[in-house]
DNA sequence: GTGGTCTAGACCACG
DNA sequence: GTGGTCTAGACCACT
């Protein structure tokens, strides 16, 4: 479900609250599904469930998953939340793509008109 | 140099690909510079010599690199072509970007205005 | 159905790239044809069946056939693109022939004439 | 010098009346070269010397080359005489080409600007 | 030493 | 069965 890159340097609860977090966002987890324990998890991915735990810690301080104690740990059901950091994350993706276009000499009126390409589904073929 | 990932299923010949283009399109290998040699690579990655022949000759077909026999391979000395390359690069991500977000139900004034945020600099500590 | 010259130096791969383009641009294999599969090819031929896989894949590239993982490969159902090819084609050759007469110090009119001779239909009995 | 292809059908004292022609053309075989002798020409083939015979005699009987008795066969040293068959040649290859292009479906027009493209020196890569 | 071609044989995913 | 990827090792031409 999730990889890590264990020689990125990325810490790993890192890459494990991103790795969930874009499976939520993606809509791969749906709200109110259940998540691996944190035992199945550190066992899967042979993590120490110390990291598992922090990982989930932090999911669940964005409101992103919520833990009922006994029973394990569940997606979010709060949709608009959902929604919401979906577009904040496009937003965020956007922000630093725009600004990488333009530290490359692009002018504003070129990635405008990309954008509008990409929005009304000209399907050019993209890169792969 | 280049970070091979094993477990992608994604073929080591096109990571290979990916991975020159993407530094020959950030600037970290520069026109003119000599890239390893076939075998210097394959030792570095531990990797057979044809699969790294397989990815020069796919770069070199897409002009990126050019080899000589008997000298080694070297990025392409066409600024032009690099610049232009870039562009598109950046054009396809952009328009992906946008597609995604439509999908996602963003509304283009969103996208627009995200973008902007970006192109101007408004340093909105993106979340990741 | 393809010939190959194994003293000429020229690579086995190139040979068939082109004599299956050759075969495709004369109308001898039709859009849609399925062509003889990569170990077919390869025993029919008495060739390591990479080398045939190594000219099919230059030919998809080309867009001259496309192949599917469990059926086979096929040629270009894109009669456009077939026509385009062979009207490049055409004037490639037309190109380097009339250079080769220019070197030879034929003048601009021996060659038009000559040509519209040719494509008035003056049978002269060609030499060959 | 001369590759007979033995399968191809083709006559073997017709391939070596072509290629010396061709080799005579090219410029290849200067006006008074001495070309090999029957005998010589035939262990190198490993060919019947009647077949070389054959084609001197067919080579001679075009002025091409001309043979002295008891010292062996030269190229003709009428350069004028070299200098017409090399037009009548790419003539011929001319107006072939110009038919096969008819037949194609290509215009007049894009034959002729096609031509001039070459004998005034456009470069383009030709297809090789 | 360099890149380029070819062979041999393995394993995978697809149908 | 099909095509696609990868490895291993050979030989060549070039400098």
């Amino acid at each position: 479900m999730i990889r890590i890159d264990y020689r990125s340097g990325r810490p790993i609860y890192e890459q494990l609250v991103n790795g969930f977090e874009k499976l939520v966002l993606n809509g791969c987890l749906k709200p109110g599904d259940q998540i691996p324990s944190v035992r199945q998890m550190a066992l899967e991915l042979s993590i120490n469930p110390n990291t598992i735990h922090r990982a989930y810690t932090e999911l669940e301080r964005r409101s992103i998953i919520f833990s009922v104690k006994g029973r394990g740990s569940y997606v979010t059901t709060d949709t608009q939340l959902i929604r919401h950091e979906r577009e904040q994350n496009l937003r965020s993706r956007l922000e630093s793509l725009a600004a990488e276009a333009r530290a490359s000499g692009m002018s504003e009126e070129g990635i405008v008109s990309a954008l509008q390409d990409g929005y009304n589904g000209i399907e050019g073929e993209s890169k792969k």
